[in-house]
DNA sequence: ATCGGCGCTAAGCGCTTGCTTAGCAGGTAA
DNA sequence: TTACCTGCTAAGCAAGCGCTTAGCGCCGAT
């Protein structure tokens, strides 16, 4: 599964042939097939995993506060660091939906939109605390998560950057963002 | 190339064949070839036409204004509705450059730097005035760019936002994150 | 000592891939 | 009429594709 990331971050699914992962694994071809039904078998369950650690991890961020403003710089953090530390598995969970089948795919849809309501959660509870204001927390929180995202096409290992770097500076913005004073 | 762009954007560069492109252009595979040297020359055509426009987009938006805010939301206004309407183009643009040659994508990249700079340029500008502020210029404009592009990923056009109020509600976004006042 | 099963490989099957070849209809010009 | 373009198709080639089959070495349990 490891070589199957590597080698769908770097190519794309329809790009990678199972000799690839054959080869990055060590073993011959019919070899993972002793392990994974298909092709799209490991896809999905590398996208499934991918999905369902991120869902924990933004819960688990939000757990962190009751405090909506530490609530959002806690997810914004944990998000953007774990989309640059983690851009090679991110992008397979971010770029390579449409090569799922399409009961894998609403499976994984439907975590993301859970994902989505925890973003969304946490402004809408901003705003109504009077703490942040935005006019309108849905395009709002769908823009934050879409930061973080595209944090995973353009991040580089060797760039002038660290993950924590980012993510202090993303959560700047995501503070701005909102409508949130800048420090406290 | 239209064809090419229609099944570069629903199935990826690898996830298309010469096939595909040739039924929905109405024709046979060897047609194709008459016109175009081989795939990769398509999707590099398609990539370099896309960027081109892109980039005179981005410079005529800052040249309708002296005022680093003006500017700023023409950029933004501008890149917005061309990621949400052009968002099968946009897909091509920014998620198929693995699948151009080495020298092709050294092309396009220039062209990409290109585009930064300007968004760079724009920002930097109102700092310097005194009308933005942000720790760093060089991220923020970064992230500008990276909100526009990442609405080709999720745009779609069933979905309950037009390309303009999206790109209303994302000037706004890009004002805040700037650090300029709301509104005039 | 012998067995069954696990994890693997060598070989290859049937199909699809990007691309080429040979040739043909229709238009243009001398 | 003849010659030659341009833009196309039918057919197909060599290579590569996802995946399968047959079989082998190893190992713990009997």
């Amino acid at each position: 599964m490891a070589a199957a990331v590597e080698s769908f971050a770097a190519k794309g699914f329809h790009g990678t042939t199972t000799r690839d992962i054959a080869s990055g694994a060590g073993m011959s071809p019919a070899a993972l097939y002793v392990h994974h039904r298909s092709k799209e078998d490991l896809l999905h369950q590398i996208s499934r995993a991918g999905h369902v650690e991120t869902l924990e991890l933004v819960q688990s961020a939000v757990a962190t506060s009751d405090d909506p403003r530490e609530q959002l710089l806690a997810v914004v953090h944990a998000f953007v660091v774990r989309h640059a530390e983690g851009h090679t598995g991110a992008r397979i969970v971010n770029y390579e939906l449409h090569a799922l089948s399409p009961e894998h795919l609403e499976e994984i849809a439907a975590i993301r939109r859970r994902i989505e309501q925890e973003m969304r959660g946490v402004v809408e509870r901003g705003v109504t605390a009077g703490v942040f204001s935005t006019p309108d927390p849905h395009m709002t929180s769908l823009a934050l998560l879409s930061l973080g995202i595209d944090v995973a096409r353009w991040y580089r290992d060797e760039g002038a950057w660290t993950p924590a770097e980012i993510a202090d500076h993303y959560g700047e913005l995501a503070l701005r963002m909102v409508g949130a004073a800048s420090s406290p």
